[in-house]
DNA sequence: AAATCGGGGCC
DNA sequence: GGCCCAGATTT
């Protein structure tokens, strides 16, 4: 047999027939030599009776293995419109966090706006209040956008993959999502994954952020999908890849389908070779480094003006960020971008000014000025920046202040600590408040500590 | 096709 | 410190 020594690809059948497309853009490949073909992509599918035999072994074993999460308690029975919504709200939540993350935040959410009826209700301080702490707040936004776009259409919930992808935010791995698992339509999905499971079922040795290579798994994620319980078949790979089929360590010992595994397959043949080459890795583009100011400033506004330590009586000034970029429309407190080598007296100067035009807070005239301390620096590491925060806390004087009402570009408010607990922070921003917190607490407290 | 957009848990 | 997670949108 010619082709045993190209044991991980034995399921691949060589296409004799030229591609239609992209051909013109590929340098011309040499002729494999006899025995060895690095596969196309294009080429790659499934076998009839491999499709069965996945289809059977990982739904069998989904049916026993499946977390109990609370997604998956909310059943079709009555309104099938709440299944549909319940898996939404988890799906969007499940965007590239994991999902014992998800677990807290999906309950409490729930509980708040248990329809889509509830949650068109909501505001968006509500929403962001709700989904602090759990990053990429887009997703946020655009669900309560999309629970709007459905209730103002009537109410009736989106049932196939073409009409959810017209939904803010729900993009082809959601609506596949949502179609399958509420609607029970035979989409497949592809997450990161399904990704994963099927570059290691076929040996992909592709890029996997490849646009080509994304479509390919499609179409094979296609090949896959059970059409009688494609809800679950599509859980149940997801699953697999969530608890079995792990980026470093995967248990091929336990895998349902570890007999149909080209990867498994290879490291047999190959001792250097390893399930874990699969899917290929991709070099990440390098953080950017940025540098703020973050001035957290309290106003006294007991009448005596003393250095009140209780929390009654001070006000803190909090900021509006812009509604589009980083953290968009979330609030936070005064910030000023620096350089990396902005020393205090520069940071200061730089904080002040931007204090007075944009909140006519004149903190020059030391007479307002009842403290001012370095709280401290903290790093916060977003996926591609490396933020240098330098945290002070300026707390002032109420009596002499010019406070702008907020009128300008920027929009802020005073509240008290009782508001700033509760409210949607962004995590850094709440780290900073923390800090600020603990410090006022250590200063008035000293034997405490 | 590449950049943007959070945060956390695990190694 | 790196990795990567039930991705979507914008440029």
């Amino acid at each position: 047999m010619k082709k045993n020594t190209t044991p991980a690809t034995t399921d691949t059948i060589t296409k004799s027939k030229k591609r239609t497309r992209n051909t013109c853009h590929m340098k011309p490949k040499p002729e494999p030599e006899a025995g060895f073909a690095i596969s196309d992509i294009e080429d790659i599918q499934f076998r009839e009776d491999s499709v069965a035999e996945i289809r059977a072994s990982l739904l069998k074993w989904y049916d026993v293995n499946k977390r109990d999460l609370p997604w998956r308690r909310i059943s079709e029975g009555e309104a099938s419109d709440r299944k549909a919504y319940a898996v939404w709200v988890s799906e969007i939540m499940l965007q590239q966090t994991r999902v014992q993350t998800v677990i807290d935040y999906f309950n409490r959410w729930m509980e708040k706006w248990p329809t889509v009826h509830h949650l068109a209700q909501a505001s968006i301080e509500e929403v962001n209040e709700m989904w602090a702490g759990l990053g990429y707040y887009r997703r946020a936004r655009f669900l309560l956008e999309g629970a709007k776009m459905v209730v103002e259409e009537g109410g009736k919930f989106p049932r196939s993959v073409s009409d959810l992808r017209r939904v803010k935010g729900i993009g082809e791995y959601t609506a596949g999502a949502i179609a399958s698992i509420a609607f029970k339509e035979a989409v497949p999905v592809v997450d990161g994954n399904v990704i994963r499971v099927i570059a290691r079922l076929k040996t992909i040795s592709a890029n996997p952020k490849d646009k080509t290579t994304i479509k390919n798994i499609w179409r094979l994620a296609g090949q896959l999908v059970d059409s009688h319980r494609p809800g679950d078949f599509n859980q149940a790979v997801m699953e697999l890849g969530a608890t079995l089929c792990t980026p470093l360590s995967p248990d091929c010992s336990s895998c349902p389908v570890s007999s149909q595994c080209s990867a498994l397959l290879k490291t047999k043949h190959d001792p250097s070779a390893l399930v874990t080459d699969y899917p290929t890795k991709v070099a990440k583009v390098k953080q950017r480094h940025d540098y703020s100011a973050v001035t957290v400033v309290e106003i006294l506004e007991s009448e005596k003006g003393t250095v009140d330590t209780s929390d009654s009586g001070s006000k803190f000034l909090i900021v509006k960020r812009p509604e589009e970029g980083l953290l968009a429309g979330l609030w936070e407190f005064p910030s000023v971008s620096l350089n990396e080598k902005d020393d205090l007296v520069t940071r200061r100067r730089t904080v002040d000014d931007f204090l007075k035009n944009s909140f006519g807070l004149n903190v020059n005239r030391s007479s307002n000025i009842v403290s001012r301390d370095e709280v401290g620096e903290y790093v916060h590491i977003f996926t591609h920046i490396r933020l240098k925060m330098y945290i002070e806390l300026l707390v002032l004087r109420s009596q002499d202040l010019h406070r702008k009402k907020d009128k300008g570009s920027m929009l802020f408010k005073y509240v008290d600590t009782k508001t700033l607990a509760t409210m949607g922070l962004s995590t850094g921003v709440r780290k900073a408040y923390n800090m600020v917190l603990k410090f006022r607490q250590s200063r008035s407290s000293p034997i405490s500590r």
